[in-house]
DNA sequence: TTAACATTTGAATAATTGTTCATATATAGT
DNA sequence: ACTATATATGAACAATTATTCAAATGTTAA
C-alpha cells in the first residue's frame, strides 16, 4: 500500500501530483521519453508557433509572401495599425530571423527571410481551408 | 499640399497615423491586397500557431505523435504536471479540433486528431533543427 | 452507500504581451 | 543650422493566459 500522500505534491520543485495506478502504462510512457526531442528543441519549436500566433504578426507575414520587400509605412498603411505598431512586431520577427530588412535613406524595407516560413504558412493554411 | 494632420491620427477608430511621402509603393499595396487571403481566413491560422505556441501544448502534441493515445495520467507523468494543468491544455486543444479523445472507466485516452498536425510540427521541426 | 480515483472545472493569481503614447534617432532637403 | 519625415524605442496600460488550488464530476469496487 501507498503511504498517505506519496504521489502527492510535497513541493513546489519536487514530485507533483499524479495518478496512483499500478499500471501507468509504461510502455507508452517509455516510448514516449525515448522518441520525443529534447526540451530545448520544443521550447525553440513552441517559440516560432508563437511568433506566428499573433494576429498582426501573421498579417505582416502573409503580406511579405506576396511582394518582394515593404516598408513599415506600407505594412501600416495595409494593416492599418500604427507604424509604431507594425515597428514593434517586426522587431520581433528580426529578432526570430523571420524577415531580414534593407536600409534605402529613411525607409526601411523588410522581406522575408526563410523558405520554411513559407511553407509551415501553406500546411497551416491547408488545414484551416480544408479542415 | 497637405493641411496639418490630413494623414495624422483623428480619432480612435478613425485614420491612423500613416507616412506623408506622395509614393506610398501603391503597386505593392495594390498587389499585397489582392492576393492575400481575407482577415478572418488569417485570424484562424494565427489561432492555429497560438495554439501550438505553447511549451506545454507543444509537449502534449509531441508525446501523442510517438503513440497511438495517452490518458491524461500518463501526459501529467511524462511532462511532470498536475493532472489538472494537462487537463486544461487538453481542453484547449479539443476545442481546436487537433486531439480528440475516447473514455474507458475513468481514464480518458487522448490522441491526435489531425493529419495535418504532424505535417505542420515536422516543417516547423526542420527550420528548427536545419537553420 | 461508502471510499478511492481519474479527470474536469471555476476562480484566483502571476506572468506575458500587444498597443499606445511620447520621445529619440537617422536621413534628406532647404 | 533647421525642418520634415520614416522608423525605432522605452514605459505604461490593458488584455490575455498558464498554472495552481479547491471543489465537483463521473466511474469503479467494496
Amino acid at each position: 500500500m501507498l503511504k498517505d500522500g506519496d504521489n502527492m505534491k510535497k513541493d513546489k520543485n519536487d514530485v507533483i501530483e499524479v495518478c496512483q495506478t499500478i499500471e501507468i502504462h509504461e510502455d507508452i510512457i517509455k516510448k514516449v521519453r525515448e522518441n520525443t526531442p529534447d526540451e530545448n528543441t520544443l521550447n525553440k519549436l513552441a517559440d516560432l508557433f508563437k511568433i506566428m500566433g499573433d494576429n498582426t504578426r501573421m498579417k505582416i507575414l502573409y503580406a511579405l509572401l506576396q511582394v518582394d520587400e515593404m516598408c513599415v509605412c506600407d505594412l501600416s498603411t495595409v494593416l492599418k495599425k500604427t507604424p509604431s505598431a507594425i515597428s514593434h512586431q517586426l522587431r520581433i520577427l528580426r529578432q526570430a530571423d523571420l524577415v531580414k530588412y534593407r536600409k534605402e535613406g529613411k525607409v526601411v524595407y523588410y522581406s522575408l527571410n526563410d523558405e520554411h516560413v513559407k511553407e509551415i504558412l501553406d500546411v497551416g493554411f491547408s488545414h484551416i481551408t480544408e479542415g
